[in-house]
DNA sequence: ATTGTGGCCTGCCCGC
DNA sequence: TGCGGGCAGGCCACAA
């Protein structure tokens, strides 16, 4: 599932399709396009133009077009990123991993040959045209304490909802979500605002730990907790069995001992 | 405004 | 062996 590591290697992947001309826009599912766009649309402001740059925040991906609208990506769970051939991750979870042809749900043909490909099996992605940007909040790769301290704060939601929510915070998905937290020994289910400074310090500087551990990765893998997210699974720092509950709603995992 | 819920999508896993 | 219900989670619409 795309996080904000996966997207950033999509980002990266990306900047390989800049300055190229567009000769070609293939737009087949009418479901993948947001915000009333269609795929004659997508031609008329494509073709014979050239992506200038590769942005992102949080998990939207941002490709200005030179004289032109920007296009957004949103891979949802199982959207991957494919240019010339090769994909910006390999093995996404929760994501089949044999190809159908179906599933490239947009493409675009380059001039020169080569081509971006968005695919996603079960199209909970989606491209638009100059998304709105304004309220998401500030990215999770570079958020500073007091970023999350405004983001957490006066809040009585759990923490772990805070967390997920794109419009405080871009970027954090519900594995990287359940990772921080055990990593920081918070509990999901603490209410946002109620957090002390130190935890709040313990809280940003995991974040900041485990996003760059897994930009580091490449987006292909997550972190410890990952392999025991199931029934009878277990706390790798003491062994205790998970326990699982809806926040936010969606599955949560932690540790009913270290975790308060 | 804030918080919670349900639905969308579809491939896969588990139990029958 | 085949079948079907439940599950996965990012995002959005909507309710309270």
């Amino acid at each position: 599932m795309p996080e904000l590591p996966e997207v950033e290697a999509y980002r990266l992947l990306a900047e390989g399709a800049l300055h190229r001309e567009i000769a070609m826009v293939v737009a087949p599912d009418p479901w993948f396009l947001k915000g009333g766009i269609d795929a004659g649309m997508l031609d008329d402001v494509l073709v014979g133009r050239r992506f200038v740059e590769a942005g992102r925040i949080g998990k939207l991906l941002l490709l200005p077009v030179e004289h032109g609208p920007v296009v957004g990506i949103r891979f949802g769970m199982t959207g991957t990123l494919v240019v010339d051939g090769t994909s910006g991750v390999d093995g996404l979870l929760y994501a089949p991993r044999r190809h159908e042809p179906a599933w490239d749900r947009f493409s675009i043909g380059f001039a020169d040959g080569g081509s971006l490909v968005v695919r996603d099996p079960r199209r909970l992605g989606g491209i638009s045209l100059d998304p709105a940007t304004a309220g998401l909040g500030p990215d999770a790769a570079s958020l500073t304490v007091a970023e999350l301290t405004a983001a957490l704060a006066g809040s009585k939601a759990p923490v772990k909802a805070r967390l997920l929510d794109q419009s405080r915070i871009s970027g954090v998905g519900n594995l990287i979500g359940d990772e921080v937290l055990w990593r920081s020994g918070l509990s999901p289910q603490r209410a946002a605002g109620s957090l002390s400074t130190d935890e709040l310090r313990t809280l940003h500087g995991a974040l900041a730990e485990v996003i760059a551990d897994l930009l580091a990765r490449g987006g292909s893998h997550l972190g410890d907790l990952m392999e025991e997210r199931h029934v009878g699974g277990r706390c790798p720092k003491d062994g205790t069995e998970l326990v699982r509950a809806t926040i936010g709603g969606r599955t949560s995992w932690w540790c009913p001992v270290h975790q308060h």
